[in-house]
DNA sequence: GACAAAGTCAAACAAGTGTTTTAATCTGAT
DNA sequence: ATCAGATTAAAACACTTGTTTGACTTTGTC
């Protein structure tokens, strides 16, 4: 057997993404530890700073390297315009919930936007412009199309927020909801019926949310 | 003029807490230094030790004494029972966005459980045993009055995870949702249209929960 | 094999953290 | 006025953090 002639792809410092993506998903920027971070590599102390010059542009990299990382959650397989609207935002909203609720690289972004929401550092406004933006792109033109409206009208917006708003929770608040809730033991078949349950009651809000502004608007001006 | 009788109510233990309060509840519990919070109160860096034992006293102390204080958002003043269940929710959608957007003590509670939901501390048990618990009881009250089930259902609960999430959402992402939206302000008045807007949305996504699992209870098993 | 570049490693460094120590000061009762 | 206890203050301590240093090893090329 002849020594591989691909370099291993496991070297020091994809091993270092690898595992500061998982570390920095758990704790945040700030609360990760360089020392936990190449224990888990199995790297030197000194290799961030040679390989990404400091912790923070680890971080940089990471999120950079995981932008276009989807896996099978890649929102672009979803078809989302070949599909009936309120059936586009079922399928993106079990999309958005099993990736952020997945244990894979996948999940890391939103991970990592949760901990940017309390803890913003300074890669945040290149992870709103790169990663959140984007997707949000994404929902507001699903939601526009239900409602019939602008992609950046105040309702269509508030919409977006609210569902944001559940995902993210049922994915960042999981500690909490075990306490409160301990039956939740977001299963994949769980997963799945929160999913479901989400996009019922966001469809029937989307709707109501249309409706309600439509009745108030003999005149009175927007949010 | 004698000395006053009663002692001051500002002396260092108290500006203590004051200042802790605020710190924590814009930095969570790690990344608030004690330093910081006592240049605020003005204290030598040996006060908290003196007072409080070590930081995670203080820390408990603040959730403590902010616990009973509500301000003018105290549930009971909302007199949810004299009222039919779906204004019951408004007002109690409104109370909660309001307290958490706010700028005074009333606001740090759900800026420190948004903490403690990311990065949980010791802390974590007490804080949802004493805080969130009770808030998230009268909750499902209200929405099994709306729903007619009981408030330990799964359809409850999940009703009021969504609504959590969306009011925590508005309140902990507001550095990103001012860069994604800049018009949103956060101002009373658009507070107001934000309350009003979840309770819309909301209301009309617990009937529709309500009714779209009624329709499949032909026998299937809950979550 | 020799050489230079790239990479790795243990050790130390500087800054920041929570905490403790020890002395000084204030307070109130005798 | 005096004393004991409570409180404050400055300094130092022990520890963790991210980073740098300088020697060592590996790698690729001639």
């Amino acid at each position: 057997m002849a020594a591989l002639p691909i370099p291993q792809p496991d070297d020091t410092r994809a091993r270092l993404l690898e595992a500061a993506g998982a570390v920095f998903a758990e704790h945040g920027f700030r609360a990760a530890t360089v020392r936990e971070i190449c224990a888990r590599a199995g790297a030197n102390v000194a290799a961030i700073n040679y390989h990404f010059r400091d912790k923070l542009g680890l971080y940089v990299e990471v999120i950079r390297s995981t932008i276009g990382f989807h896996g099978e959650h890649d929102p672009r397989r979803l078809r989302l315009d070949e599909v009936p609207a309120p059936q586009a935002l079922r399928l993106l909203i079990a999309s958005m919930l099993e990736r952020a609720l997945g244990s894979d690289r996948s999940a890391w972004y939103l991970r990592i936007m949760s901990h940017e929401l309390t803890q913003p550092t300074e890669a945040l406004p290149r992870v709103v412009d790169e990663v959140i933006s984007p997707n949000y792109a994404i929902l507001r033109g699903v939601l526009a199309r239900i409602l019939n409206r602008d992609p950046a009208d105040d309702v269509t917006r508030l919409c977006a927020h609210g569902i944001i708003g559940q995902v993210v929770h049922f994915a960042a608040a999981r500690p909490v909801i075990g306490i409160l809730w301990p039956a939740m033991k977001m299963t994949p078949e769980q997963i799945k019926q929160i999913a479901k349950h989400i996009a019922d009651f966001s469809l029937a809000g989307i709707r109501a949310a249309g409706r309600s502004i439509a009745e108030e608007s003999s005149g009175k001006r927007k949010l």
